[in-house]
This record gives C-alpha cells, structure tokens and sequence, in this order.
RNA sequence: GCGCCAGUAGCUCAGCUGGAUAGAGUAGCAGGUUCCGAUCCUGUUGGUCGGGGGUUCGACUCCCUCCUGGCGCGCCA
C-alpha cells in the first residue's frame, strides 16, 4: 500500500448519466448478457454502453453506438449487431419505439410520461436538483484571485474572481468539500516598496518636503492610507528632509530607480526602527487587503481562507520545506546560493531557492504553502492563474513530487486575460497610462449581474473580448437579461394567478403532467431534464461557461413556449399542469444562475 | 530558439472527451402582439472547422508538420 501522500488524484467523475441514460444503458446491457448467454456473443465480450443526447429529433431521444464499437470484437456488421440487440432488448414502458440508423446506432424514443417526470422531481427536489454525490468525502481547495495587496483589484483579476467563485460552487454541487482560499503575497520587496510609499506620502503630509520615487506606488489610494496613518499617529514617524533623502543613489532618469527605491526601503526601515516600520507597513497592507475583500464581496466573492505569505516565513515554514528537500537528496549548493534540483522532475533549469544572500526567493515560499496545503488535509488542490504564469506549473509540480506528493493532485487552471471594448473601441489597461478600470468601475458602470455572467461566458482558457456597452444594454442583445426575463416572467404569472383567485395548486399540476403535449413543452422539459448532466459535465472540466451556455438554451425554450401558449387560462388542470413546467424551469434558472454568482430577481 | 494557450458563419462564441446533415447569439433579410411583460417569438441567408498530411467504419475532436495571434522562459514577486 501506498503511503497516504502518494495516492494518486481522486478521480471521482466516471459517467455521470441521468436517471434515462442509466436506465438505457442498463436495457442494452441485459440485451448482451441475454445475447452471451444465447451463443451470439462471447462471454467474455466487454461492451461500453455510452449513451448520447440526440441532435436531431428525427433520431429520437437518445441514441447508443454500442453495435459500432462491438463490430470489431463480434466479427459482425454494425447493423446485424444492433439488430440483435434491438431483438433481445427488454421492454421498457420509458420506450416507445427504438430504430436502427445509419451505419448501426439504436436510437430510442423516450415516453412523453417518462419526459414529464422531471417535472416533479425539479419541485420537490427544489435548490437541491441538480447536485450529485461524486466528489463526497474528497476535500478540495481552489486558490483564486491572489494578487498582490500592493493596489486595487482591475478588471483582469475579475475573470479570475468570477471563474474561481463559480469552479467552487460547481465542485460543491458535486459533492466536494470546499476551501476557498486567497494568497496573500504581503512579502517581499514589493510591499516594501509600499510600504515606503505610503512613509513618503505621509512625509509629504507632516510638512516633510521629499520628492516621490518614480518606481513608488503612484495611485490616490496611496494617500488615502498616508492620511489615515496622519491621523492616527500624528508627527511621531517624521523626519527630517535631509534625513531621508541624503546619500541615496539617484532616480530615473539621470539614476537607476530600481536601486533608489531599495535605497528608501532601507533608509525607511533604520529611521522608523522595527516596529514602527511595521506600522506603516501594516496601514498600506490592511487597508488594501480590506479593501479587496470588499470589493470582492460586492462581486459576490467571499472566501474561507486568506492565507498569508509572511506567515510562512514566521512560523519557519520555508526553511523546513527546503531542509525536507534537502534531506531526500533534492538540493545542492552553488554560487554561494541553494538550488532544488528541478530538472529531475522535468524542468527545464533547476531553481534558486536561498539566495547568496541569504534570502529565500518566492519561489521557496510557494514550495512552503503548497506543502502546507496539503498538510492541511486537501485530497485536491486547484489554482486559478493568470495565462502568464503558465511557465510556473512544471516547478511547483516538480517540488511536490519531490517531496512525495503526486503531481497530479495538483490542478492549475490558466485563465487567459480579457480585452476590454467599448463598442468597437479598445480600452487601454496598461497601468502606466493610468487608464486600467478597476473591477469596482466595472462593477459600478456593468453591474454584478453582468460582469460576473460575462466572465463565465467564454471558457476559461479562451481569449475573450469584453463588451461594456453589451454588457450594460438592458436589452435582448444582453444574454444574462434574457435569462432573468424569463425568471422575471414566470413569477409575474405567479402574482397574476394570485390576482385572479387562481393561485397555483401544484398537487393538480403534477397529476395532470400528461396534459402538456405541446411540442414547446416537451422541448423544454427535455432541456430541463439536461440540466443535472451539464452540472456534472462542467465540473468534472471545471467549466463553468457550460452552464451559462446551457441557460441561454433553457430561457430560449422558456420563451418561445411562454409565446405559443397561454398559462392564465379557465382550465384549472391544464394551467396547473402548465405551471408546475413554467416553476420548474424558474427553479432550474435560479439553481443555475445561483452558481454562477447572479441574482433571479422577481421582477425587472 | 524552446514551451503553454488559442485559430469554427461578417462579428462574439458553443460543440456533450471519436458519432449521424458542424450549432447558438448578433448583424442581414421576411414576418408575428386587440392577449400572462415585445427586455419576446417564427422563418430565412451565411462554413474548404487556419493550411497540408496521417490514424479508422467515422475526425472540429487524436498524431505529425507548417502558418498566424497571445503569453512565458530571472539568485523578480
């Protein structure tokens, strides 16, 4: 047996079938057997039955190629083995016909009772249709958002935020015990160089005359935080002009900005002493980090976990990683700095990870927090990156595996960046110009409704081409209204019955199912009968756009069903049979848009 | 140079892990409501799935090779 870290990713997804799928399947597999057992098939013959949705109609409901993959094995034609099996097919009141077509699949005609069936299981199973138990017992973290607390969060952290919340949902859907954690990088020379920013701005503030670094943090939010440590602290951290600026290399352009910046660090941390420097280190990053947290929450982002670099380092987590590398034979010395052996596991240089100067680099923290990861308990770890951290994954993965946790039990997810349009134009987002919207300017102008559904919309690893003024349309052009139109309506027809004294009797409905025979209808009691599948489907992939896809379809069968007929009407059977589809279909819309971060409203 | 992602209708994108005649939305064209919300519905035009080979009963899907675009290849974080 395996020692418990080296047992391979939990692959918890095999075919996830519906309630018909199953029972087609079970239908060919008795036909088999009873075909073995009769001398036409070997008995050792395996078959894998695979039951598909039907593009065509004309081909029925759903359609097996089983006598296609046989054909090999058997020695027969296709269609002589499909015919055999149509022969010795049990018979099923789900069925009303089966054929033979095309080179030899069987395709099945499904019942109108079997198809109004959902119907029922929808209402009673209510938010809860649609979930399924294939991840239960398996404990997964997604890591999502995690940028640097070093400024506000822009629109390209949003497709982050929005796949990540949404990945999650799903997996919990299927049954997966969730941790959503955020990493929070409040190490390293980059919050230093905040962190001096903020001591310049106050500086200025306190009546200090000291000229800004050009490679500082030049946003507004930098002297909303210097004014608040102002207030908070008066003139206790200011010195003098001379004191801070004497005896530091230059700035760009006549000097080099990147030394002059580390030179303030320096002269921030011997002035201000230990702990005041932390002071106002700790005003930049709490203000930030609360500041994202709010603006992830008004997205409707909210995570369990904010986990800390800088708790790594102090509690001696880095050095315990690189020593527990160090003792399976994975580092060596060189150039007066450590290195892991990464090549063994695949990549293409082997990495730094303490300094000659002592220092542990980044990537010696991210060894550190994935080991603690799973230290924690995780079955399965799922990162959520930008696309240009792709070159990252085959190190990470290597230290794992150096360190005896199966790779594979790692998942990255690479999310592409989006391009903003306005119309036609393209909205430049470079951080220099100034120009970058931030996600609560998205957020403000779009609406969360929109902004998060636009996300999702294209699949993840899919460059994608961001419309503000199509996301901000009310109008049909604009899919996530379409959707909430045709929740919106059906509860308008609610409050219409109640107005008539006609409220809806669902008892009535369910018994009168076979009333609805309309083509409408069965079309969309069959898109709803989908809706578990394409749950399952998106989240063994991690795709969440596969449900945003699939409710466009479902509010488009709404709506071309709400046009052709009426629900108001005198007869109470028929309009409670009606309603129980239309309430089906509204809780199927709510259950999905609810994993995708947007509200059902009742009206619009 | 090496590696990762992408290339499907004029535009924006799906395509259920290899299945039947490649689908939506939008744009274009032609229609529909005295009605429960027209933020809606019906019909229709539009494709050498980047090019070329290969694998097999069958390829947008898998393999090889070229072309184009994005990104990445630090003792940065």
């Amino acid at each position: 047996m395996l020692p418990s870290d080296l047992r391979t990713t939990f692959n918890p997804f095999r075919s996830q079938n519906t309630v018909m799928k199953q029972h087609i399947a079970d239908l060919i597999h008795q036909a088999i057997d009873a075909l073995k057992t009769a001398g036409e098939f070997d008995s050792d013959l395996v078959a894998h039955v695979q039951i598909d949705n039907t593009r065509d109609k004309q081909h029925g409901d759903l359609a097996c190629n089983v006598a296609l993959t046989l054909a090999k094995v058997a020695r027969r034609k296709p269609r002589d083995i499909a015919l055999l099996i149509c022969q010795h097919l049990p018979q099923s009141d789900s069925v009303t016909k089966t054929e033979i077509a095309g080179p030899g699949f069987i395709n099945f005609f499904i019942s109108q009772d079997a198809t109004q069936a959902v119907i029922g299981r929808v209402l009673s199973e209510a938010e809860k249709f649609g979930r399924n138990h294939s991840g239960a017992g398996h404990k997964v973290q997604v890591e999502f958002v995690s940028a640097n607390p070093t400024g506000p969060l822009h629109v390209g952290h949003g497709r982050g935020a929005a796949y990540g919340a949404s990945l999650s949902n799903l997996l919990e859907t299927a049954g997966f015990q969730v941790e959503r954690e955020y990493y929070v990088n409040d190490a390293g020379r980059q919050m230093d160089i905040l962190a001096a920013s903020v001591w310049l701005r106050y500086l200025q503030l306190a009546g200090t005359e000291v000229v800004f670094p050009s490679n500082g943090y030049q946003g507004d939010y930098v002297n909303d935080i210097a004014q608040q440590l102002h207030q908070q602290a008066g003139d206790r951290l200011k010195h003098s002009t001379t004191a801070v600026m004497a005896d530091l290399h230059a700035d760009a352009p006549a000097g080099d900005k990147e030394k002059h910046v580390d030179d303030l660090i320096v002269r921030a941390k011997s002035l201000l002493g230990e702990a005041d420097y932390d002071l106002v280190f700790d005003a930049g990053l709490n203000s930030i980090r609360d500041d994202i947290k709010h603006d992830l929450h008004g997205f409707g982002v909210d995570f369990d976990q904010w986990f800390s670099e800088r708790s790594l380092g102090q509690n001696d987590q880095i050095n315990r990683a690189i020593t527990k590398l160090q003792e399976k034979g994975h580092v060596y010395e060189d150039g007066g700095a450590l290195w892991f052996r990464s090549t063994e596991f695949g990549d293409d240089k082997d990495r730094v990870v303490k300094r000659d100067n002592g220092q542990t680099t980044y990537f010696a923290s991210d060894i550190a927090y994935h080991l603690n990861k799973f230290e924690r308990g995780m079955d399965t770890v799922i990162n959520v990156w930008g696309a240009d951290h792709h070159g990252y994954i085959t190190r990470v993965k290597a230290a794992l595996q150096a360190l005896g946790i199966a790779p594979d039990r790692l998942v990255v997810k690479l999310v592409q960046f989006a391009i903003l349009y306005r119309g036609q134009e393209r909205v430049p987002m470079s951080t220099r110009s100034g120009s970058f919207v931030t996600l609560r300017a998205l957020r403000e102008e779009v609406g969360k409704d929109a902004s998060r559904f636009f996300y999702v919309t294209r699949k993840a690893e899919q460059h994608m081409d961001f419309d503000l003024e199509l996301a901000k349309s009310e109008s049909k052009d604009n899919p996530v209204y379409y959707i909430q139109y045709a929740h919106a309506r059906i509860c308008t027809l609610i409050r219409k019955l109640a107005d008539k004294n006609m409220a809806w009797d669902s008892n009535m409905g369910l018994e009168q199912l076979e009333r609805l025979s309309e083509a409408t209808e069965i079309a969309l009691m069959q898109q709803i009968e989908l809706y578990p599948e394409v749950i399952a489907h998106a989240a063994k992939n991690h795709e969440p756009h596969q449900v945003a896809h699939y409710l466009k379809d479902l509010a488009g069968n709404f709506h071309s069903y709400y046009n052709a007929h009426r629900m108001v009407i005198d007869d109470a059977q028929l309009r409670n049979a009606r309603m129980c589809l239309c309430m089906a279909a509204r809780q199927v819309i709510d259950n999905g848009l609810g994993l995708l971060g947007v509200d059902a409203p009742e009206q619009m």
